[in-house]
DNA sequence: TACCAGGTAAAAA
DNA sequence: TTTTTACATGGT
């Protein structure tokens, strides 16, 4: 059972600094409250240098466009409590807002930074691992993001395959801004991430234009239109239903192998056991913190992963965001089978 | 300049 | 059935 994230828009009406502000053509703030530990500059740091139009993480301040209620909404995030006592303010813009607007921009920002998430058993499943221990005290508080939809980690993670990250990246951003619903605030303009309905509705030559490849163009406009048509739902997934068996199901699309579907389950359902370990980018991770010889390859990686159990996506990731920091590994020597 | 980078499907052997 | 190839952009 998973503690929530609170809304803390139960303040009297009368106070007019805390929870939902309510008033003609004013924006609303919302106060959230994450499941302890979490710490929201370290989580949000992977989203530093983002284009300001799409997503971006400056100064302490997270911004971004996004769907709420049927409408498109800029959320401005910041942080005003601790890692052991968290807590997120949130600004909903722009007013004025219909009723259940502001709670659910307050759910899909939960959703985006993880905030029901508990790491307290990750960090006890990992303590017979010297490495991976070090790593998570240093790391203390961290939550792996989640995208505000199965298809945007899919279509993302289809981008990401192959390229190096920053090609990626570049590809995203023209991709985004090309097909994203916008949104005009004080003069600035911000992109919401493209809809299958858009996708399927654009011609593959402008799909390639943002620097896709031929054979990626075709993919996503095949999801897209999937979708759209209703011949696939990515949104409505049993929560029963096992991290195997959805990898399965997403890896008989078209475009989509099995580093693309693990990928995309961990990003977008923040399915926490699902590992990519033939990603060039964790094996290396894993290489230098468990290895120091060159290169190991994906069968190594797994054995590897295997002792961080149904955390081996988030351990992953932490090693990921270990490495961008400059964390230093701990001798391998002490590690003990 | 050439090669590699958070793969995949289709062609060729 | 297994191996090889084409593909797109950005960094080195």
């Amino acid at each position: 059972m998973r503690r929530r994230a609170r809304a803390g828009n139960r303040e009297p009406p009368r106070s007019p600094g805390a929870g939902v502000k309510k008033g003609a053509g004013d924006p609303a703030t919302l106060l959230l409250e994450p499941v302890p530990p979490f710490d929201f500059g370290l989580s949000a740091s992977i989203f530093a240098g983002g284009d300001p139009g799409i997503r971006s993480f400056a100064d302490g301040v997270f911004r971004q466009l996004m769907r709420a209620g049927g409408r498109l909404v800029l959320v401005t995030v910041t942080s005003g409590g601790t890692v052991d006592r968290p807590r997120l303010r949130v600004l909903v813009e722009p007013g004025p807002l219909p009723p259940g607007v502001p709670r659910q921009a307050g759910e899909a920002v939960t959703r985006l930074f993880n905030l029901d998430l508990d790491l307290s058993p990750f960090g006890e499943a990992v303590e017979a691992d010297p490495v991976m221990s070090a790593i998570v005290r240093h790391l203390r508080g961290l939550k792996p993001p989640r995208t505000a939809t199965l298809f945007e980690a899919l279509v993302d993670s289809i981008i990401e395959q192959q390229i190096s990250l920053s090609a990626a990246r570049s590809i995203e951003v023209r991709f985004t801004r090309s097909f994203g619903d916008t949104l005009v605030l004080e003069g600035r303009r911000y992109y919401a991430f493209p809809t299958p309905e858009r996708l399927a509705g654009t011609p593959p030559g402008e799909l390639r234009a943002t620097g896709l490849s031929q054979r990626k163009a075709e993919y996503i406009a095949g999801i897209a239109r999937m979708v759209s048509e209703g011949r696939l739902d990515l949104e409505h997934h049993g929560p029963g239903e096992e991290t195997g068996a959805l990898i399965r199901d997403l890896s008989t699309l078209r475009g989509v192998g099995v580093w693309t579907a693990e990928l995309a389950l961990l990003r977008g359902l923040s399915r926490l056991d699902a590992i990519p370990a033939d990603d060039l980018g964790i094996r290396r991770a894993i290489t230098r913190y468990y290895s120091r010889g060159s290169r190991i390859d994906t069968a190594e990686a797994r054995r590897v992963a295997e002792a961080w159990g149904p955390w081996r996506g988030l351990a992953a990731y932490y090693l990921l965001v270990a490495e961008r920091r400059g964390t230093a590994p701990v001798a391998p020597s002490n590690i003990h089978k």
